[in-house]
DNA sequence: TCGCCTTTGGGATTTCTTTCACAAGCTCAC
DNA sequence: GTGAGCTTGTGAAAGAAATCCCAAAGGCGA
């Protein structure tokens, strides 16, 4: 469910004092209805307590437990361009549990220099590193030209989850789950909403 | 509609000598339905030629304008952070009809320098700016604690538009889209469907 | 213990989206 | 001109998601 996330923020933002929250809260914070939020966790089969709320830890094991980040996640991001090097340095993925082990690359002149305490590693060593299964999740932040080869890559050797940043789609198997993220079809997006005021 | 943007892609990646171009095609580079295309298009008044399939730079225009993109749209990036300095660089924005015309921040070692074409300008300066309505679209790449304040402001001058990265979700009036781009969620997400194969 | 207050849980309904299926309509070859 | 071959356009069906609404149930104060 694309709302879970949103909920675990609001609990993670919350006064840690607070132990219970209604599901009037959550809908406000994810920007939905109230029956929406109820429906969405006894979907997850989590219940509250009838007249109080839910319990703010439980619902945060719940929550990541059903998105599959109980423990820390490692993430390769591919790709040390502007963008490539931003992600290695943005320190929200590591508050969400995900840490970026490794930062790829192709240019000799960029290989052995360190983004914050990410060493940059010549992508031709990808292989031998994902056969050992060191992550499951990749960050492709390369040009757009290079993203279905890579992209290729990675699958071969074992990463199913795969945030594509490249402005293109890629092609994986069915068993691999791609997330495209498409800055100039967001601002599109935006720019539809916002010319019908 | 949230598919638009895909086609218009598919229609600027396409070879130019093409000029028709079918609801097949295009559904599958939307990762859609053909029919579901079909109909897309009919909703936005657009009509193609039976046995034919649709005209490329009718349907092209027809798309820039339901999106509000027919005109250049001139961009301003708050925030000259790694990520806001990525997003200045990223050639795909112009090329998408976006110009990136400013780059604020507040740090005053930055103030003055340049990211490839774009010159970085004092925050403070943007009162000024925003009022002579040199753009309308925003996008908000500040530190989480920032992005409220700097949304009311940007707001306040006119802004209409903002695609905001910080991991917030910002307050503004009705008549303001915001739409959030938020990367631990996305991750999160993916790592919801990857963790059910 | 009783009853009021609050908030959940989920049946029923509505709304929105996707998909199917096929008639209608256009082009081109002959 | 005529028929074959495509591809659109859309009514109808199916499916998914959102919302309404209220009974059920727990807590808390008196």
């Amino acid at each position: 469910m694309v709302r879970l996330p949103r909920y675990l923020r609001l609990l993670e933002d919350l006064d840690p004092s607070r132990d219970v929250v209604s599901s009037e809260e959550l809908a406000e914070a994810a920007g939905a209805n109230a029956a929406n939020v109820r429906r969405d966790l006894s979907h997850i089969d989590f219940h509250g307590v009838r007249g109080i709320g839910y319990s703010v830890p439980e619902l945060n094991v719940r929550i990541r437990q059903e998105l599959g980040i109980a423990d820390r996640q490692r993430v390769a991001i591919v790709g040390a361009g502007n963008l490539g090097r931003a992600l290695a340095n943005y320190g929200g993925l590591s508050k969400r549990g995900f840490d970026v082990i490794a930062l790829y690359d192709t240019d000799v002149r960029k290989i052995g220099t360190k983004v914050g305490d990410v060493l940059i590693q010549d992508l031709e060593g990808l292989d031998g590193d994902c056969l050992s299964k060191s992550f499951e999740i990749a960050i492709l932040a390369v040009p757009a030209v290079a993203a279905q080869q890579v992209a290729e890559r990675l699958v071969e050797h074992g990463v199913h989850s795969i945030l594509n940043f490249a402005p293109v789609r890629v092609n994986v198997p069915e068993k691999v789950s791609v997330r495209q993220v498409d800055l100039s079809m967001e601002l599109q997006v935006l720019s539809y909403y916002g010319s019908r005021l």
